[in-house]
RNA sequence: GGUCGAUUAGCUCAGUGGUAGAGCACUGCAUUGACAUUGCAGGGGUCACUAGUUCGAACCUAGUAUCGACCA
């Protein structure tokens, strides 16, 4: 007999280790059977698992053990990403805590990397085992690491084969840069937040002193202002890159700086008699309804001035060194801005190389920080009297520039006082978007630097074309808008990186600037000619460039395998939504190149984004996560509150998170089990965005398991036959007929269920077949026939229960896979695992109409009393008389059957045909026959009455709209037929129904 | 501004044109017989709003309102 309930911790971790030992996660290549590979989507090496990851693998790992029990050749890759960023910043960051003087820089780069390694050894890599934890049955034997030496033969060669078709090269462009890791990022890495910043008008005074009339006019064209102005006014968010300015941008066709299109006018800052002179121009992109309408373009700072520099030949002068101070390199400000006044003159030639090595930052603020920088170009400017002024707003009423507490301040009251005490420097307060790097935080500068570029534009095309046309499909189906919409706009891909942890690039230079690109020093050597000094690039690639390789260098690629043959492409991609970009678009596009054409995985699964109960992004740095470590292996709550409250993004918090923790959850979590934690993911599964996660679910799961293994107990105790095999065909009783075609008809659910990535129908059709039909009908069914003394019956029920039990192990493995295996192992010896079982229904199916509608009647019968005791107050345990009229021959052989089993659920004392009622009787109607129970001591007629009366008044009510509907001969003509027929039988049924319960009423309403 | 999505029971959400559903929560009853991590019974909805298409609309179409995500 098994122990009394389940205990996760006692079975979890052994069972797995027995599957692993086993070799039950290898792929069987039998040759015969049809291949089937699921990619996991390699987590960070850094990572610990989340909620995430819990639903994303126990996705793939239900998806994986139903086909492998489908008898499918099942691969589930594993592997770790090695995370470029990420990785290298946490071993950067336990040097500097080791209290030692080393950084990376002073250990140099090999001891770096090898120090990455190590981590990497030691402490990389847990999350491997929390997906163990969670039952994941990866192939581990073919584990990967997108940093090991098989990967980055791939990597060399697709970076060699791309270069040398032209579609990976080398340019100078605007890239977002991480001040703080000193790299350049691609724009997926960067997270755009709006914050509170403020826009600085300025006043750039024309040359020579001009003069021009400024006129603006409202929608109707009447003029409301008409002045002389010998300047032009520009607003901007960032004062500190108009040393770089190369012109100022209007509107075509806004007719208020017409008249001095072409002019020049003077950057306001810097050493007076050095003044930079920059050309007014036109282009589309500044919008005359925004700020003053007038754009300063500094093309080597913003991106869309950078677009702006590129169509009028506007030079692009960089500012800033790599970690976003002001630049200190080159000749003085006086010479720099003397070449650059001859270059805005036309009178001096420049190229991009020319102007890069320009320094055009005065003495004053080389060095600084970009934001000491700005404070102090404000303060400059407005002393000299070139900040557009406007009236001080009266007292009381906060001044839009005296903010406190603002990040960048312009800080305008320490500003010299202005000429007129009424006037102060006009500064908006407003909400810009401001690029934040998505690892570092810091806000992102955009630079002007070299960088290795794919050409993604030309990849993409294929890529796209075959989500077209259906090769891929993305499930559900509208995400694939999501894909075109990225895709089609698609910018080229950044994928050189300043760092040290990563795919080298390459690459090497020769003497001359030569580039060389070939997979290996050698290679290269030999395409340079002998004897020529080499130089390696000292750049590795964006990590997303070996990840969008996984489907095939993982399984050997560029050899031809038997692995790569055989698990190419794979089935199916699970992901959530957020790296539709970061990867699945990367797989598709290097997938299709290199695998001649072939797209890497048949389907996309999209899955939701777990949230906490509340809708709200699970976050340690807002103190709401929810390990799943947690919930497999239960929490105290002080450990909870200690989790909870480390590494808060605002730590004045921690009280608050630690009161609503102790709140919601007094006692911690308890010991769940993965099981319960996979079946609530599941369950939850939906085709939705968000899963809002709620512990009280799993506790609910939980219990289901309990459920099982109660009845699996109650199976046991009364013998029943485990490791038998059932011919339905040769059953004698019903009830056993009807259970097994209810478990083929919930089988049919949910195979169908899973093959269309319907997690949650899956999970609530076996759920609602082994709790509310099994365990609630066909055990207690079961009952008599167990404890009686019709032994061909007994043997038979022990075996169909048995059998059935199995059945159920099998059909929920895929979702509960432990308790279910432990429920395996410990009712028969076994030689071998559940979890490489048949999956059941998946060669035979079995149906019996004539017992399903036996039961039926059966249970209808058993329901419809209990419900008409308790309507009337019949105590509980009171058994009562009753009997039935008007039944047919086949109810009065059914009652036959059944009547032992009907009187003992229904709590009756005796149940017979009759011919007629006994007076005061309380009655319902089952099909063509009426229940009645002689209880006219216990209940009041009026009372009675009512209830009939209320049932009366349902009937009708469903009964009108089903006359008013067949009356309506449109409906009639047009409605399907079926629907019409299926109409005219209800209503006939409730015609019986409600005629018999009048009858009642009558006799009642008599007395 | 663009794109996508949501609005159904107290809560969280299923539901692709034909009798409005689940889980949780709630109410009443039941405790030595597999299971209280339980059983039995029950209450609870103008399917956001408006107009259309249709014999018939939670579902399709158009619009309105509110909320959200992503992108610019």
């Amino acid at each position: 007999m098994i122990d009394q309930r389940f205990d996760p911790k006692a079975h979890e971790q052994r069972i797995y280790q027995r599957w692993e030992e086993a070799g039950c996660f290898k792929p069987s290549m039998d040759t015969a059977a049809e291949p089937y590979a699921i990619m996991i989507p390699p987590p960070n090496v850094t990572g610990s698992l989340h909620m995430g990851h819990a639903l994303n693998n126990t996705i793939q790992d239900i998806l994986c053990r139903f086909e492998r029990m489908r008898g499918k050749n099942v691969r589930w890759q594993p592997g770790m990403d090695h995370a470029g960023i990420a990785t290298q910043m946490v071993v950067e960051r336990q040097l500097a805590a080791s209290g030692g003087n080393q950084d990376r820089r002073s250990m140099g780069r090999d001891a770096f990397v090898d120090k990455v390694w190590e981590w990497k050894e030691e402490s990389g890599g847990n999350i491997l085992n929390q997906l163990k934890r969670l039952g994941a049955s990866c192939d581990w034997d073919n584990t990967k690491f997108t940093l090991d030496d098989d990967m980055n033969v791939a990597v060399n060669k697709v970076f060699v084969d791309l270069y040398n078709e032209g579609l990976i090269y080398r340019a100078k462009r605007l890239v977002n840069w991480d001040p703080h890791f000193q790299t350049a990022i691609s724009n997926l890495e960067v997270e755009n937040k709006e914050v509170d910043g403020h826009m600085w008008h300025f006043k750039y005074p024309l040359a020579g002193g001009e003069t021009y009339t400024y006129v603006e006019k409202d929608e109707d064209g009447n003029v409301t202002l008409e002045e002389t102005r010998d300047y032009i006014s520009i607003a901007t968010t960032r004062p500190e890159t108009m040393l770089g300015d190369g012109a100022v941008a209007v509107h075509p066709s806004d007719t208020r700086y017409a008249p001095i299109v072409g002019k020049l006018c003077e950057i306001p800052v810097g050493p007076k008699e050095h003044r930079r002179l920059i050309p007014i121009i036109t282009d589309e992109y500044p919008d005359p309804d925004f700020g003053s309408g007038a754009v300063k373009i500094t093309g080597a700072h913003d991106f869309n001035d950078y677009q702006v520099a590129k169509r009028g030949g506007i030079p692009m002068y960089a500012l800033m060194d790599e970690k976003g101070f002001m630049r200190s390199d080159g000749q003085s400000y006086a010479d720099e801005a003397g070449i650059a006044q001859r270059i805005a003159e036309g009178k001096e030639d420049f190229d991009e190389a020319k102007i890069a090595a320009m320094n055009l930052v005065p003495e004053a603020y080389r060095g600084l920080d970009r934001f000491e920088a700005r404070k102090a170009v404000i303060a400059d400017i407005t002393a000299e009297g070139n900040a557009v002024m406007v009236a001080k707003p009266q007292p009381k009423t906060a001044s839009p520039a005296s903010e406190p507490g603002s990040p960048a301040d312009g800080d305008s009251e320490s500003s010299p006082e202005p000429a007129e005490p009424e006037l102060i420097p006009l500064v908006e307060n407003k909400k810009i978007m401001q690029p934040f790097g998505d690892r570092s935080g810091v806000v992102i500068e955009p630079m002007l630097t070299d960088q290795w570029f794919v050409d993604a534009e030309t990849l993409a095309k294929p890529a796209i074309e075959a989500v077209r046309s259906g090769k891929t499909r993305f499930v559900p189906e509208n995400w694939d808008r999501t894909y075109y919409n990225w895709m089609e706009n698609i910018e080229p891909w950044c994928i050189s990186r300043q760092l040290w942890w990563g795919h080298r690039i390459p690459v090497w230079y020769g003497p001359d600037g030569a580039v060389h690109c070939a997979p290996t020093l050698e290679q290269a050597q030999a395409l340079a000619g002998e004897g020529v000094d080499l130089t390696r690039d000292e750049d590795v690639l964006d990590t997303w460039f070996s990840s969008g390789l996984w489907p095939f260098s993982t399984q050997g690629w560029p050899e031809q395998t038997e692995g790569l043959n055989t698990f190419y492409p794979g089935a199916t991609l699970v992901t959530a939504f957020d790296i539709i970009f970061f990867w699945v678009a990367r797989m598709m596009m290097l997938g299709i190149k290199f695998m001649d054409g072939e797209v890497p995985f048949k389907d996309v699964y999209i899955h939701a984004i777990v949230r906490d109960e509340n809708g709200k992004k699970m976050s340690k740095s807002e103190g709401n996560v929810v390990d799943p470590v947690d919930l497999i292996d239960g929490i105290e709550i002080d450990e909870l509150v200690r989790k909870r409250t480390t590494g808060l993004r605002q730590p004045e918090k921690a009280p608050q998170v630690e009161k609503a923790t102790r709140k919601r959850y007094p006692k911690g979590f308890e010991a769940y089990g993965a099981d319960a934690l996979r079946f609530t993911l599941a369950a939850m599964a939906t085709k939705g965005r968000d899963i809002n996660l709620s512990v009280d679910r799993v506790a609910g799961y939980r219990n289901f398991g309990s459920k099982l293994w109660s009845a699996t107990r109650f199976a046991q105790m009364y013998e029943a036959s485990f490791g038998g095999a059932v011919n339905p065909e040769t059953l004698r009783l019903a009830l056993n007929q009807w259970i097994i075609g209810e478990l083929y008809k919930c089988c049919a659910e949910v195979s169908e269920a899973i093959e269309d990535y319907r997690f949650n129908d899956a999970a609530d059709a076996a759920y609602h077949f082994v709790w509310d039909v099994f365990c609630d009908w066909y055990l207690e069914l079961s009952k008599p026939i167990l404890q009686g003394d019709d032994g061909a019956g007994k043997d038979e029920t022990r075996l169909v229960l048995a059998w059935t039990l199995e059945q159920i192990f099998a059909l929920l493995h895929p979702f509960m896979p432990f308790i279910t295996e432990t429920l395996w192992e410990q009712t028969a010896e076994r030689s071998d695992f559940l979890m490489l079982q048949t999956w059941p229904g998946h060669e035979t199916a079995y149906a019996n109409e004539a017992a399903a509608d036996e039961l039926g009647w059966v249970l209808k019968i058993i329901s419809q009393i209990r419900s008409v005791r308790a309507d009337v107050n019949v105590p509980a345990g009171a058994k009562v008389p009753a009997s039935l009229v008007g039944a047919s021959a086949e109810t009065a052989a059914r009652l036959a059957t059944h009547g032992d089993v009907i009187k003992r659920l229904a709590r009756l004392e005796k149940l017979e045909i009759a011919e007629t009622a006994a007076p005061g009787s309380v009655k319902t109607v089952v099909d063509e026959a009426t229940v009645v129970l002689e209880i006219a001591d216990l209940i009041d007629a009026s009372e009675e009455i009512a209830r009939l009366d209320k049932q009366l008044g349902k009937l009708g009510g469903e009964m009108t709209g089903l006359e008013k509907r067949l009356g309506n001969e449109s409906f009639v003509a047009k409605a399907p037929a079926e629907v019409v027929a299926e109409q005219r039988e209800r209503l006939a049924e409730l015609q019986g129904t409600r005629d018999k319960l009048s009858a009642a009423r009558e006799q009642l309403a008599a007395l």
